[in-house]
DNA sequence: CTTGACCTTGACGTTGATGTCAAGGTCTAT
DNA sequence: ATAGACCTTGACATCAACGTCAAGGTCAAG
């Protein structure tokens, strides 16, 4: 298949395609015409990069997803360095929360010094 | 003051307070030679400005708060304005919170699938 | 033969808060 | 008068993952 079909299939842009090309994720045949020939393998890493950017992940963060699955594992973190891809970002994920709940623990002490009482009523709330 | 001691005294580079004054967060009066000349309060609207932006906000976020300093309070989180944003910021926090949450369960879950056992065994534990 | 749907590469725009040059004016001290 | 520490405005660079033209080639259908 072509680009348009796969960008369709995998719900994608063409531009994010060839984006994923020229950063090294995916490959393509070219046909006679120099159109990019992609096959049903190729729907295959698309959507695993896909599903990887949606939880939080890199376009290099996927990169180990994507080699797993071409060395033909069926899931892409079924390797190594997924792995530790996967518990590298649980690490980050945790950071992220951690400095969140402080966060909002600063912001609501500010706003309790500013106006107390105001952190309490919830707006809209009788 | 000029530019380079309200800068070392507030913690910041020239470069950041030029840019609060472009975007209107902070104006400065202008000596003989064209030099920025700042007042007392002027580092307390930066001070101001960098908790803020120490929490998350963004410069947008911090207008509020400066004006409420310009108008003579003495917190700048102490006007309507900025109460609004505290928790409209709080809203959003929780947001992020719970939007890195999920994504946490459903990395766990990804890996646990991947490689079984694998989110139970901290690297480098026994 | 021409429309129209598809494809190609190339390159600038987006977002926020600066960093970092460039090219030059000002002022103090020596 | 010259070094050097300060200031000025202007403008490009950074990070990620694309969006969005631009300018043009390819191919099947009418």
């Amino acid at each position: 298949m072509r680009i348009g079909e796969l960008a369709r299939r995998a719900g994608v842009s063409t531009r994010a395609l060839r984006y994923y090309e020229q950063q090294g994720l995916i490959t393509a045949r070219r046909s006679a015409n120099g159109y990019r020939e992609y096959g049903e393998e190729d729907l295959k890493l698309v959507s695993e990069i896909r599903s990887l950017l949606a939880v939080g992940f890199t376009l290099d963060d996927a990169r180990p997803f994507v080699a797993c699955l071409r060395a033909g594992h069926e899931s892409g973190g079924s390797c190594p360095d997924s792995v530790a891809v996967y518990q590298r970002k649980l690490a980050e994920i945790d950071d992220e929360i951690r400095t969140l709940l402080t966060r909002r623990a600063e912001v609501a002490a500010q706003l309790t010094t500013a106006c107390p009482g105001c952190v309490l009523r919830k707006v809209g709330k009788s």
